[in-house]
RNA sequence: GGUGAGGUGCCUGAGAGGCCGAAAGGAACAGUUUGCUAAACUGUCGUACGGGUAACUGUACCGCGGGUUCGAAUCCCGCCCUCACCGCCA
């Protein structure tokens, strides 16, 4: 959610920006800016008449103590019309505050400067690719072929256990998830993210804390019966550590990581792009989240693409790195590096990781600040990224890396597992 | 699920209709003292939204929402949450 005061002070830029994410009604930023004028012309009235009711109340108390009765009842009859005043006053500002807010949730974040001008995927720019897309031998299979052929991931038991999207892993399937999730949150430890292992369901109020709800209420698994929400991303539990907090600022940065599951219900989608791995309900993912100095924040954004890259690089896999363009972009975000692995027998790019600054537009609606010395309060920096999901990387790793004897592990994963070879 | 207790500032905790944005202690910060550390002393020490160049100042907030009252942290009603014990259970 973006500031009221900084759209009156940025009006034109504001607009432009706006525009540059593929968002339309410009003329909102207007009627926000007017809607915040008449919410202050309100509240002045109401304080005055408040502190009007107040006075009374006091001299009325005063009058009371010293006996003056018939003097206290006439300013009582007083303070009743005050009272009905300042009720519905009250109740127009009320009024006036929703309506402002409702209108301010619906303004995306601004891009910053270096987001591409654009509006589809197509336009995503290239900032980084490393690695060569390998050369499969001629009875290549897809990996949801070799998922089967080598037991390892059970697509169709998942359907019998509940449905599709939720696949057994088996065996070395099994280890080799452990593998990575150890891999990957070992790393973390070592670029000095500190572990956290949070709820996997939580509460509404932690949902629009990082703004998955209201909007993408449709997306997450709902327990109705206790009114919890199974978690998108581990992003919503540990960014939500920090809600309501007012920290110092030489605690920034904080630089969190955690391993969860993720449950999505991907209502919407179809077709080619969900078959075996490539889109699941549940799947595996290590997250990694700053809460960084405004100052620092974009330094903080590239040191966490190169330390993702490095996971790439340490695992083998030919990948690419993506600035993604404004109309790409998501709602809460003002810059966003996708990674992409190539996944050969596929024969395509496969998002494994996207990696952004949120600036304060989390840190706003979580009221997420911290504190310079004895200054003011100010809304810090979020971001996070994926360190890294699942199913992708293991869909290109078996794709990658198999041979016609079998699939090569990834030299990173043996001493996490006790074999080199799923066959 | 049952019963009981309770939700006050960074923490502990007092306050029981006006003198309360809230005692006291602790923590933290700044200063004095000190060879260093510590101690002692002094001071500062909530947030939000307004007005004002500023000093300052208005309003709201004692879990949330309503009510009573000229006036509510305090009284009344409803809700939520936490803790303890019992039951069930990993």
């Amino acid at each position: 959610m973006l500031l009221a005061n900084y759209l009156r002070e940025n009006k034109e830029d504001v607009k432009t920006r706006l525009q540059k994410k593929n968002f339309k009604q410009l003329e909102l930023v207007d009627l926000i800016i007017d809607k915040d004028n008449d919410r202050k012309k309100i509240q002045n009235q109401l304080d005055e008449n408040l502190a009007q009711g107040n006075k009374l109340a006091e001299q009325i108390g005063g009058l009371m103590k010293a006996g003056k009765k018939e003097e206290a009842a006439v300013l009582k009859t007083e303070t009743a019309q005050l009272k009905e005043k300042s009720k519905e006053l009250q109740t127009v500002l009320e009024t006036c505050e929703k309506e402002l807010h409702d209108m301010l949730v619906q303004l995306p974040n601004l891009p910053h400067d270096s987001v591409p001008q654009g509006i589809t995927p197509a336009e995503n720019e290239v900032v980084f690719s490393h690695g060569n897309i390998p050369k499969l031998h001629d009875k290549a299979l897809p990996h949801w072929d070799l998922c089967s052929k080598y037991d390892i991931i059970d697509f169709e038991l998942g359907v019998k256990l509940t449905g599709a999207g939720f696949p057994v892993y088996k065996g070395k399937g099994a280890k080799l998830q452990r593998a990575l999730i150890n891999f990957f949150l070992d790393k973390a430890a070592e670029a000095g993210y500190s572990e956290v292992q949070p709820p996997i369901l939580v509460n509404a109020d932690s949902g629009y804390g990082t703004g998955q709800l209201p909007d993408k209420e449709g997306q997450m698994y709902y327990v109705g019966m206790d009114d919890y929400y199974l978690i998108p991303t581990a992003e919503v539990p540990v960014t939500n550590i920090y809600r309501d907090l007012i920290l110092k600022a030489e605690d920034l940065p904080i630089k969190n990581t955690a391993y969860t599951p993720c449950f999505r219900r991907e209502a919407g989608s179809y077709g080619k792009d969900v078959r075996g791995l490539n889109r699941l309900h549940q799947f595996d993912k290590v997250e990694i989240v700053q809460i960084q100095h405004p100052d620092k924040s974009y330094e903080t954004l590239e040191e966490m693409r190169q330390y993702v890259a490095g996971l790439l690089e340490q695992l083998n896999l030919p990948f690419r790195t993506l600035r993604l363009c404004g109309g790409d972009m998501s709602f809460a975000s003002a810059l966003t590096y996708d990674m992409e692995v190539y996944s050969a027998a596929q024969e395509k790019w496969l998002e494994v990781s996207s990696v952004s600054n949120f600036e304060s537009f989390q840190a706003n609606r979580l009221k997420l600040r911290y504190r310079e010395g004895s200054n003011k309060p100010v809304l810090a920096h979020t971001l996070n990224g994926s360190a890294l999901a699942l199913p992708r990387i293991v869909a290109a790793i078996l794709e990658n890396n198999q041979t016609p004897d079998g699939i090569k592990v990834p030299e990173v994963l043996i001493k996490y597992l006790n074999f080199d070879m799923i066959n």
